[in-house]
DNA sequence: CTGGAAAATGAATAGGTATTCAGTACCATA
DNA sequence: TATGGTACTGAATACCTATTCATTTTCCAG
């Protein structure tokens, strides 16, 4: 019973600190805005949190904890390079769409300085490249994919496309579905790779 | 001479904010700190900026001139929607990769706040946007790419590689030339959008 | 019931820095 | 040399908020 308050009260946290963040941005949001959002005192947070960049922190991982394991699930038991990177241009855009203030963190807040996007790059965003490479990689190995293409860099190409639809999407104020773009995205991203045809 | 003298005071807090927010990022670089290292006192700031923040947006303003002053001077008289493209590529590595610090303001700092990013997005990134859209259309039109392509799905898509390059070479400690990627890169963005084949 | 550990509280602290402004230095002109 | 205006200075101000911790509340084992 403990264990279950105290699990929903950090997430109560992290709920509250999406949706403040998401407003007002990361400097403009108090710890006790967080607080009070999340009904609970300012002290509170630190019973749960290090401080006040660590909220972010989790945040983060708590999403990325999602989207992976969707990602996984869907991948899995699938064959062919140009269909995983279909699912993987579907699913990115899929998931971002579904929340715009967690899409607005991802987007935007995250960022805010060298350390921090360093940080996140290597320990977390590195997985999801390095997945896209492999399946690149895949499809080079099939003759499905261009054979001169560096997986490595092209995934990042990849990325790089996906990062800036859903960026773009966050910016835009209009109430469009950013999923909707996924079959010309991957279009375009299959032109990126696809052997020529 | 006082009107020469003051240009240069001010080119000069420029240049030693980029030095110093590149180094501690924007919201650790006192207004104490640029000062001294543009060798003038903290009131002076004031005297050629309205704040802080306005340092930041002039540091960009300045950056984005030269930026599409020489792309500008080099697309001049040039014909063919390819050719074109790959100056654009080749312009946007060159550009970044010749100021690491410029670099990290342009690809990770400046990118702190939903409400600066919306702004520096819609005046002006957006025409740098409107360029690569433009010669997408070319290219269209004249059937060089694909003519089912929107263009400015695909400009953006373009500007998201880019971009991506920009940030991943930022974010690497290595001592490559970000250049040195331009012919690959060229591949893979002609690949989005050139006719089959 | 009850004693005490664990959890939660929120007012007080402690540290930090953007911005102001009264004063100083400089310079052109008469 | 005197005068007035402009540019500059940097110490003082004014404000802000992350974090702490003494106290209170909650909870449950005995």
């Amino acid at each position: 019973m403990a264990r279950r308050s105290s699990e929903d009260k950090k997430e109560r946290i992290l709920d509250a600190a999406t949706v403040e963040i998401a407003r007002h941005g990361y400097h403009q949001t108090t710890v006790a805005v967080i607080a009070r959002r999340a009904g609970v005192a300012d002290g509170t947070i630190y019973l749960y949190f290090k401080n006040k960049e660590e909220i972010l922190v989790s945040l983060f991982e708590r999403a990325l904890g999602r989207f992976i394991a969707k990602g996984q699930e869907q991948l899995e038991g699938m064959t062919g390079a140009a269909d995983k990177l279909r699912a993987i241009v579907d699913l990115h855009l899929t998931l971002v769409g579904q929340d715009r203030d967690l899409a607005i963190i991802t987007q935007v807040e995250l960022r805010h300085s060298l350390h921090f996007l360093e940080e996140l790059s290597r320990a977390q965003v590195g997985g999801y490249l390095a997945i896209i490479a492999q399946v690149i990689a895949e499809g080079v190995a099939s003759g499905q994919f261009r054979a001169d293409l560096d997986p490595v860099l092209a995934g990042k190409a990849v990325f790089g496309v996906l990062d800036e639809m859903a960026t773009d999407w966050v910016l835009s104020r209009r109430n469009t579905r950013l999923e909707a773009k996924a079959p010309e995205v991957t279009e375009l991203v299959l032109g990126m790779v696809a052997s020529g045809g």
